[in-house]
DNA sequence: ACTAACGTGTTAGCGACTAACATAAAGGAG
DNA sequence: CTCCTTTATGTTAGTCGCTAACACGTTAGT
């Protein structure tokens, strides 16, 4: 077996291409009013190149999977930690990881999720999982079974918060600061901002 | 100017007909399995006339709009109450006119709404539009504007108490009481529970 | 009775998505 | 080096949700 495959990397190049022309159609004419026949003869391609790379439209412009580290983070919570501070933390954790880097990159995408309701009901679905995967942490934390009613609830109105805020911050000029705005959303859930928690 | 208008009498029959038959051929053979043009060959219509009922194929399982009813049971809510408590109160009351002569239905179109993936998509966009009146009372009552970051949080978190109830009650065998579910859903969340409210 | 309004049908078309089959080029086995 | 398999891509044709344009007939008010 070869490791080297530079098959491999011509394929990343054409998913790249595709994305970025993408992404840029989207932009200048708007999400709907781009035909994936479009994107793909943009990016030298036939659409089924496209649905190769990418199995539905709305796909090419889902973000990156981030609730693997976010599983990180609330299992690296302390055990005695109430359920909504666990996640309040997780989350400020993940966004100090995260947003020094894409911060532009997420804003712009958020924004156009947001506009764009074809790609707010695949965000929906994404958010499902990730309410999911707190719920599921959560329930591993306190050793209990993950149908636990209590423990659901907690979990969706943490993603409920997180969601608040960046939906605020996303609607704003941009120039809101995305932490002090999730620690607010938290603060109205009942859960004390702990000024001592950047490190 | 006739008010006895028999059209309307024969729109209405053929708008009911459309819709039994397209829940009917849901429950019997899926969701995503049946056509538009199956379900208006059974109707006795052409596929126009369905789309000129239900502006799209998921528009027939869509639920009446409880949103006007919960409007009213918030705003008739006390105005120094808490605002979740305001919204749990009035979700009680809400659940007690619908649930007795609703129940069954409600039940199934629930579960088969859960189970597709379409029609999910379609019932998280009404939900936006049921926090945003969640937020938009609650910022009444309270007398400050409906960017309030604290009584959107508060809204979402109360209908993803809701949600999480309702999604319980549909995934169990029916028994549960759903009423009972919203309660403990709400009290995760830090609302006691009222045992005088049933009038 | 004439005419305007309205519910419906017919036809044609667009766009997302899928399936079947074809092709060309790279990698490995002998 | 040659044969054969693998793999990324292309071609074509089709399904399904949905829309637009236009025609037709029945009903409602003048």
């Amino acid at each position: 077996m070869t490791r080297a495959d530079w098959r491999e990397q011509k394929k990343a190049a054409t998913r790249r291409a595709i994305q970025e022309h993408a992404l840029r159609l989207f932009l200048a004419k708007g999400y709907e009013a781009t035909t994936v026949e479009e994107i793909a003869a943009a990016a030298g391609v036939s659409h089924m190149t496209f649905f190769r790379h990418f199995p539905r439209k709305e796909a090419v412009v889902e973000s990156d999977d981030y609730d693997p580290l976010l599983a990180e983070l609330i299992a690296a919570r302390p055990a005695g930690e109430d359920p909504l501070t666990a996640i309040h933390r997780a989350v400020h954790h993940a966004l100090a990881a995260v947003l020094p880097e894409d911060r532009e990159t997420v804003l712009v995408r958020t924004r156009l999720v947001l506009g764009t309701p074809a790609l707010r009901a695949r965000q929906w679905q994404n958010q499902d999982a990730t309410r999911d995967l707190f719920a599921t942490e959560l329930a591993r934390r306190e050793g209990v079974a993950e149908t636990d009613l209590r423990l659901r609830v907690l979990a969706a109105a943490a993603l409920a918060a997180v969601t608040t805020a960046i939906t605020t911050w996303a609607d704003g000029d941009g120039t809101a600061d995305l932490v002090a705005l999730v620690d607010e959303a938290f603060a109205a859930l009942g859960v004390p901002v702990d000024h001592a928690v950047r490190r």
